[in-house]
DNA sequence: TGCCACTATTACGCAAAGCGCAGTAGTGTG
DNA sequence: CACACTACTGCGCTTTGCGTAATAGTGGCA
């Protein structure tokens, strides 16, 4: 199994916890997922999860200028986004729950 | 988070799971899946993965006549679906591993 | 000076896969 | 004869992760 087709629907959950701990801008955030075990994660679809993130509300944004390189966009999470992560967080867990019982039952 | 993006990328392994413990065909699997707790997943999604699996090779199928309806198509895992869902099980327990790890740390 | 390497972001287009829906068809019930 | 349930197929849509290219700033090295 290509272990990126695991992603679909599970970055944005992914990339929502990384922020609730603290805020980052998109480079940071795909050096953290990559460090948290998401080695396989591209660049691209980090960037494209953040901007849609933001464009659904969820995320503030800010710019702030870097002394060891361009400009960096910082997102972190607010109200909306705190939400969309304990729901995912809660509807990720009971589809994981349902999927280990199922691979339980095929032993 | 809508729980059918969730599926990608694992619909094939639960589906693997379930032809593991017995043979069955399309309306049954779909009905197993359902009850296994996968209650969203659509038929047209089960049959299409059937006949992807098959045309990878990993299934058997054969038609059994019946009494109380169509014919059924039945499908099973032959040596190379079990080599595949081996893997894949291993893919899938490490993947929420990760993710389970990612989402305590920011609790 | 010129050439990388690393940091950092954006945009374009592709491909995989689940799903909705329509269509076909067999069996049994009212 | 209409309807419901079983059973399968095919078409087209949408989402989403990814590959690739482009842009741009900084610093190191020969």
């Amino acid at each position: 199994m290509d272990s990126s087709q695991l992603l679909k629907g599970v970055l944005d959950l992914a990339v929502l916890a990384v922020l609730k701990e603290r805020d980052g801008y998109g480079y940071d955030v795909v050096r953290r997922l990559r460090e948290a075990g998401l080695d396989e994660v591209g660049d691209a679809s980090v960037y494209g999860t953040l901007r849609r993130l933001f464009k659904a509300g969820a995320l503030t944004s800010y710019v702030v200028a870097s002394d060891e390189g361009p400009h960096r966009k910082y997102y972190g999470l607010n109200d909306v986004g705190r939400g969309m992560y304990a729901s995912s967080a809660r509807t990720w867990a009971e589809f994981s729950a349902t999927m280990a019982s199922l691979l339980k039952e095929a032993e």
